[in-house]
Order: structure tokens, then sequence, then C-alpha cells
DNA sequence: GTGATTTGACCCCA
DNA sequence: TGGGGTCAAATCAC
């Protein structure tokens, strides 16, 4: 971020002569100002506390699962792996625009709610190890505490929200860059509210479309009749319901392909980076630098730097 | 047919 | 020893 900040100071110099790039530049700078600070503050709070080292030995013969109908077959390393980077955050869209599949799902001691467990999709194809972990909480039903365990591996085409040019000559930005939408407004509709622990990204109406596809996992009736709900994993490219509501919203009078796939990035992107930086330590206070850059993993997809 | 989800069983580890 | 994390067969959805 240091040097991305030095380069985009340069840059200023040169653009000296254009007060709209000059203010793009500021932007930029600001941005990546506050994020630094934030990342120096979560390394000040982290402060002689060493991160875990990764432990995911697979012996043979470790943790082999006795024969349970299918015999040996069913064998596996399940040695628990402490992973150097975890990341737990409270949030109201459990969208992050990764591509999510559930494996499991557990009543906790203590907890109304069940705990659901995502590996990445790409698990096996890109060996990607990142682990996700979602519980509505007890006290904010609304809300949801999402553990980030690893980092993404793996490049999602999913995870990877299109920039929208404004004309030819930005194609030499970059050879990954997809040209959609006409209207600039669009990548830029977007606000964050932040509310003590609680960090709520609400974006647009397509925004609000894809979290209202949210739908339950499973329906089952509580202590007291009541019913309880427990939210699957969205994603853009596996769930069919957000596939329907990102149809719906790309019949958005205004709204067009681009808008709907570059309405993942409006919630985490641009100038909500330093927001999304207020993350909750875990109960073991787990957390290092790995961890911003994965939660900023949505700019490395569009912005190509 | 293929991929995702459900769910009971298994196992690690505090 | 039991809570929590993971596996994988069965089932579901498209």
């Amino acid at each position: 971020m240091r040097r991305g900040r030095e380069i985009a100071a340069q840059l200023q110099g040169l653009l000296r002569d254009s007060p709209e790039a000059g203010r793009l530049v500021d932007q930029i700078l600001h941005a990546m100002s506050r994020t630094i600070e934030t990342a120096k503050a979560v390394a000040a709070a982290e402060e002689g506390s060493e991160g875990h080292s990764e432990v995911t030995t697979c012996a043979p013969g470790a943790g082999k699962r006795k024969a349970a109908g299918g015999g040996d077959k069913r064998a596996a390393c399940r040695r628990r792996a402490h992973h150097s980077s975890t990341v737990t955050m409270t949030i109201k869209d459990v969208e992050d625009g990764h591509a999510w599949r559930k494996y499991g799902q557990k009543e906790i001691q203590n907890s109304k709610y069940p705990k659901a467990y995502f590996r990445c999709t790409h698990k096996y194809d890109q060996q990607c190890a990142a682990l996700r972990q979602v519980q509505r909480c007890d006290e904010d039903p609304d809300a949801f505490r999402v553990t980030y365990i690893g980092v993404h591996t793996c490049r999602d085409p999913a995870a990877v929200a299109p920039v929208v040019l404004h004309s030819a000559d930005e194609l030499h930005a970059g050879s990954r860059l997809i040209s959609f939408a006409p209207n600039a407004s669009a990548t830029t509709a977007s606000t964050t509210t932040t509310t003590g622990n609680t960090s709520s990204h609400h974006c647009d109406q397509k925004d609000a479309a894809l979290l209202a596809s949210l739908r339950p996992l499973k329906l089952e009736s509580g202590a007291g009749g009541e019913q309880e709900e427990v939210l699957s994993s969205l994603t853009p490219a596996g769930s069919s319901a957000a596939a329907e509501a990102m149809r719906n919203a790309a019949a958005t009078p205004g709204l067009d392909q681009g808008d709907v796939t570059s309405g993942l990035h409006n919630c985490y992107g641009g100038d909500d980076l330093a927001d999304m930086a207020t993350f909750n330590y875990d109960d073991d206070g787990t957390f290092d630098l790995d961890d911003l850059d994965d939660v900023f993993r949505f700019d490395h997809g569009q912005a190509d730097y």
C-alpha cells in the first residue's frame, strides 16, 4: 500500500494539469492512507501475540475414520488445522462474491442458531484452502457472524468484478478489463454504515435483491415452535437464487449486466476499504495482515494493480 | 447427469 | 469427555 501511495503521488504530479484526474488521485491517496492507518492499528493491536503456525500434517494413518458402511474409503486427514489467518466479522449480508460450498452444519452449544461450514468451491480444482463459517447472531438475528479461515488462492471468475470503462481509451489500463456500461454512476452508488462492531454494507436496490434472495437452508421447528432458518451460501456462480436475483437486477431500469456483477464490488470496494477493516477479533485474537489482502481481494480482481 | 445441500457419523483436541 | 469441525452417502435441484 505504501508503494502504491508513492506511485499515486508520482502520478498526481504528472496529472496536475487535469483537475479531475488530480481529484481521483487524491481519492486514491486518501483511501490508501486510510488503509495503511488501519493496518497499523491492527498490527499494534496484535503486537505481542504471534499468529498460529499452520499445521496441516496428514500423516499416514492419522485421523483415520472407522469404517461406517463405506470401509476405509472414508479414511481421511482429520487433523484440525491451525490456520495462520482467521478473521471474524459481524455483517448483515453474507454474500462476499466468492463461490462457497457448504460442507456441514452444527448446532452450537449455548447458541440459538446453528453454525454452517463452507469451503471454497475451488478447493479441489485450484487447491484453494479458504474456509468460511457463518452463524446467525443470537442477539441480532438479522446479522451474521462470519469467520474466514485461510485466504483464497483461487482465481474465481465469479469473484472478479468487471470494471466499467468510459471510453475505449481506457482499455490500455489492463488486458483483463471488460467493458460493460456506459454509465459511470453505476459503479459508485453504494453507502456504508458502521455501527459498533457491526459493519453493514448497504448497497442499492440490486444488492437488496441479492439479499432478499437469501433462502433458508433448512426450516425447522425450534423451541417454542418458531421457525428457525439458516442462510445458505449465496454465490453468484453456484446459487440459482442469486442468479435469479441478479437477473432481476439486470432487468432493473438503468442497470445493465455490468451493473449486476459490479454491484458485488460496490459493497466492498473503493471507498469502503477502510470500513471493511472493522474486524472483530476472534476469541483467540487470531489475525494477521494477510487478512487485509483477503478482504481487499475484490479490488485486486477489478482494478488490475 | 452434474453439482450442491443435508445430515448422521466420526474424530480432534481443549 | 464432550463440543466443535469435517467427511461422505444420500438426497435434492436444475
